[in-house]
DNA sequence: TCAAAAGTGTTGAACATACACCCATGT
DNA sequence: ACATGGGTGTATGTTCAACACTTTTGA
């Protein structure tokens, strides 16, 4: 195997990002509409092409926060994989690198940015099809996201800095399509070593009526031993 | 996002194997050892560049083929992660999509062939460094196929078609490092729904003495509900 | 004082663990 | 016959699921 510049063929390669976030108890994600050929007018993932001096997690970052118009990220972004099919874009061979992040509710997208044209879309309700193979990626993402739910703590990402046991419940059951015990989840969190840590004290929050509750922040823990089941 | 020619920076696309396999009670890793500059005579992960016409998965099966000797490859493979350090190959930009796959006993390298610099060896017993970055690559395929264990029925992609049951045992206890108890073992595989399925009737194997055991072989089930615990 | 939401207790069922024991086979 | 390894039984402890109950708060 030896390298010199008339052996390998030159691509390109991009980023895709699929930013996953709760809103109004559905999982969305940040969908961007096309300005021009291919898939003028259809939805997109956000993302771009890598510059030559930068990594792809580099580029994920730098794309999350021109898109996302937040520029210290609040919540949690890694590799989901590469996607390569010698066709997926008509015009020239181009292999992405597609990013999945998770984060508590965001702003919504504001005109006059760069992400002026994204828009939340909740994800059982997306049209047929995305432009490119970005369907696929989303099916992937939303795949990877339900099974880390299961053994890591990812959950805390959908949630702000502090939360009630209450919240980080309805994460679960929101992206999960299932209901707990109230009382059988809260034993299985606070059972879970550095799962979730309380924040000391008179430290309580208020719905609208009814008992305070104690507020929370996530634990040093990144796996669940044992994972938590969807029952 | 427009695209022209001159906008974006070309890269080489490569493809990285990690091939995992159990040997005489150890996880192997098939290595080569390096030819040419950079990394002369250093160990590394077998791999090379993807064909302008061919997806990476393509390339990553074609590579397995070429660097196993075996045509029709008996185990599992799968895409690991992409792996992007604008300085990870110190002579030209390089992506590479790294591949971890997963194979019964297989034979061992044979000279005159495209695999005759490769060799199997332990991963308990690597040397310092790796060519590149493929010492992270391989330690991320080895944290790959340790969680894969615990929920998907991976395992049965170590043992050959048919197997018994000891052999599936011995499959996590090397992976894992731990022990087993055997009745507890076998009531939990057999406990979990399509996950492995008896050999009709007379099939039995051999060891040297005792009883023979009852033949298996893998169910349809690729995840496992409740997962495998490492105790 | 009532409704709503947090938090605690309790009970029977299901499961896991650690063994003891029986069965089939080759030497 | 006996050692070796496959296969089964079982008692004990732990965890899980369901649901009743108590506490705290705002209206």
């Amino acid at each position: 195997m030896t390298y010199d510049a008339s052996e390998f063929p030159p691509f390109a390669v991009t980023v895709d990002l699929a930013v996953l976030t709760l809103r109004a108890g559905n999982l969305c994600v940040l969908l961007i509409t096309r300005g021009e050929e291919p898939f003028r007018g259809q939805l997109a993932l956000p993302g771009g092409f890598v510059h030559v001096t930068e990594s792809t997690d580099a580029a994920a970052i730098r794309e999350l926060a021109e898109e996302t118009g937040v520029h210290t990220f609040p919540g949690h972004i890694e590799q989901l994989a590469t996607y390569s099919e010698p066709e997926r874009d008509p015009r020239m061979r181009v292999v992405s690198v597609a990013y999945v992040a998770f984060a508590p509710d965001l702003p919504e997208p504001v005109a006059g940015t760069d992400a002026a044209d994204a828009a939340w879309t909740a994800v059982d309700d997306l049209p047929d099809s995305l432009a490119f193979d970005h369907r696929t990626i989303l099916d992937d993402a939303i795949e990877r996201v339900r099974s880390k739910l299961e053994y890591t703590t990812l959950a805390t990402q959908f949630v702000g800095t502090t939360f009630t046991l209450r919240e980080l419940q309805t994460v679960y059951e929101t992206v999960w399509d299932v209901t707990w015990d109230r009382a059988n989840f809260r034993r299985k969190v606070l059972g879970t070593p550095d799962f979730v840590r309380p924040v000391d004290g008179e430290t309580v929050a208020t719905g609208t009526r009814g008992r305070h509750a104690q507020l929370y922040r996530a634990g040093d823990a990144m796996t669940l031993h044992p994972p938590i089941l969807r029952g």
